[in-house]
DNA sequence: GTTGATTAGTTACATGTGAAACCATTATAT
DNA sequence: ATATAATGGTTTCACATGTAACTAATCAAC
């Protein structure tokens, strides 16, 4: 093997990568052009829609954002009349997050355009390869968190 | 099917995502700090140390970067003495790019790094598995570019 | 050849983003 | 009780990034 050169067409955290900004940009394009919506938003609506009551720190836990992130999506959301906060009884830092039924509304008209789309694209796998493809990413998903990063030298 | 709450967790582009950016994340904080090369930087240096020579527009065709993103990273591998480039013969807007010797020394040592990590993630995977992703991949990546974008309403 | 359309690449602007500093509140230790 | 630490969340700053406008060179048509 030649050690200089690295064919990044062959390298899978490129691939990864490639490919999912690719998925990524078509999807965000679509809500963010009906609705205004970006990414983090759009995250933080989706796992509100899911679990009603989160604060900002689980909201981050769930999506993979950085709280800073949320932080700001949550302010656009509360500006825009998408979602609601009020301090959680008890304990007066955090918050209680949820969406408003126009949020909601929101959601019930992105999510079947976005399950539409991820079957368009699952549809060029046979019914075995879209196993095969959730088995190993649920390893890979497993695995990552834990490797030693790159060691140069 | 609930068709207003989408589980994330679940939803093919963005475990794509979070997965590609842990990955990504990883690979960049050592090469950045390493050798204060950005993500942007390292896609030019390996595909010109693959292919020396090539145009700024096929370095963007390469390495899926728009044409400003290459310029950027273009200048700052020039600045640091990492890139050379002369203007084409026959086509005097088109530049040649190529790596300096320090620009491949930097090559022979990110390269290994990147391939040890990257086995040391499919090691996770059996030699069955390692097949099956890069065939599925392989067809994501060619069905994805002629998918319809998600159509909200 | 001259005009208009394309192409290669850069620059400018406006926006997004992450790290670190910050404020308020709650938990811990003594 | 009081000091210290830790936590939830926001703000600030510096920097990265994408879009669109721009310059320079080539190409196409006539």
């Amino acid at each position: 093997m030649n050690d200089e050169r690295l064919d990044l067409q062959k390298f899978l955290p490129y691939r990864l990568s490639v490919l999912s900004n690719r998925l990524s940009a078509a999807i965000a394009e679509s809500y963010s052009r009906r609705f205004g919506l970006s990414i983090p938003e759009w995250r933080v609506m989706a796992v509100l829609a899911l679990e009603p009551g989160l604060s900002a720190a689980e909201v981050a836990e769930r999506t993979a954002m950085d709280k800073v992130a949320v932080s700001r999506a949550v302010r656009r959301l509360l500006a825009t009349g998408r979602a609601r906060r009020e301090t959680a009884a008890g304990d007066r830092r955090r918050s209680m997050l949820e969406l408003t039924p126009d949020g909601r509304r929101i959601c019930r008209r992105v999510t079947p355009a976005l399950r539409r789309y991820e079957a368009e694209l699952l549809a060029g796998l046979s019914a075995t390869e879209q196993r095969q493809l959730d088995a190993i990413l649920r390893r890979l998903e497993r695995r990552a968190p834990g490797l030693d990063p790159p060691r140069i030298d």
